[in-house]
DNA sequence: TTATTACCAAGTAGTATACTTGGTATTACG
DNA sequence: CGTAATACCAAGTATACTACTTGGTAATAA
């Protein structure tokens, strides 16, 4: 699959949508305001989200964006689907070029794994993701705690 | 996180070195043959690999590649991490610049989503990987089955 | 009517991908 | 010893993607 930093931005967008959407619909120079994000590349990550129904924009002043259905029927795999394109990863299309068995066996292989995260991506959705979320502390970023937890476990790897 | 073509290769070519790991080491010319990938580039992805000690070469006619550690206990998350580096996606940097609350917030909820997902991949290792696909068909490239999963899935998401 | 918003198209500097070329270092084997 | 096979290394490159800019048009609340 494809999981890069224009995923993130439309997640942390659809996020943000997420956690003011009731008060109204927001406006992407909010979004860009607050996310750090440029208006007009917001607008083109819109204009994948929109087209797969995950927003829904009114025009106009007083306008901007809602979620195009609740938060609940929303996830992450579908947000990153609409921006990020899933590219289909074996060159074998189907068969083709692949009876040579080793070949073929690493990309079923991979195909599981990558069919494994699209489900974990596909069980999480904005709303729970929010609710957990708040649940944590939120006094300020803590991305040193979250980067050193990292470090941490891609040394050991214990976890079988 | 990130999550590219380039972790595909480095994962293809572990579970490579994984299924005939046990035949003493493997070349670099074999996995370019058996996956398609560029000898080359797979010496670049290699590099990464081994300097984490994923992967140990041993050099001269008869050489190869075997894997640094048992199977058991390299993690999907610890190949992607060699080559493709987490980078980090949060623009404040511990606290700097996003007191705003807000904003902090929806970075506060993808950092969760970022640790999650790596967490997951960190839960998955090579041999674990074998093992499951292994059970399952082999009787040729399914990647049309799991295309149309996925596609299934990402319209409703009904997975709450 | 005007300001505000979504919406749209084209271009662009920078970066990453995947690969090529052309090497050097090590070592098994004759 | 010499040769071939392998890992290992460095630099260049076409292509694509990222993230953004510029300069619009369309709809609509006030």
């Amino acid at each position: 699959m494809r999981l890069s930093t224009k995923g993130r931005y439309a997640v942390t967008a659809m996020l943000d949508l997420t956690l003011q959407g009731g008060e109204g619909p927001v406006t992407l120079a909010e979004i860009s305001e607050t996310q750090g994000i440029s208006l007009s590349y917001l607008e083109q990550l819109f204009a994948s989200l929109r087209s797969k129904q995950l927003v829904r924009g009114v025009r106009g002043p007083g306008g901007g964006y809602y979620l195009g259905r609740p938060a609940e029927e929303i996830s992450i795999a579908d947000i990153i689907c609409a921006v990020d394109e899933w590219v289909e990863f074996t060159r074998c299309g189907g068969n083709r070029d692949c009876k040579d068995g080793k070949r073929c066996l690493t990309h079923n292989l991979w195909d599981d794994l990558s069919n494994e995260i699209f489900n974990f991506l596909g069980s999480i959705n904005l709303a729970a993701l929010v609710e957990r979320g708040g649940l944590k502390d939120d006094e300020g970023c803590r991305s040193e705690k979250l980067r050193e937890s990292r470090l941490g476990q891609s040394q050991g790897s214990e976890a079988a």
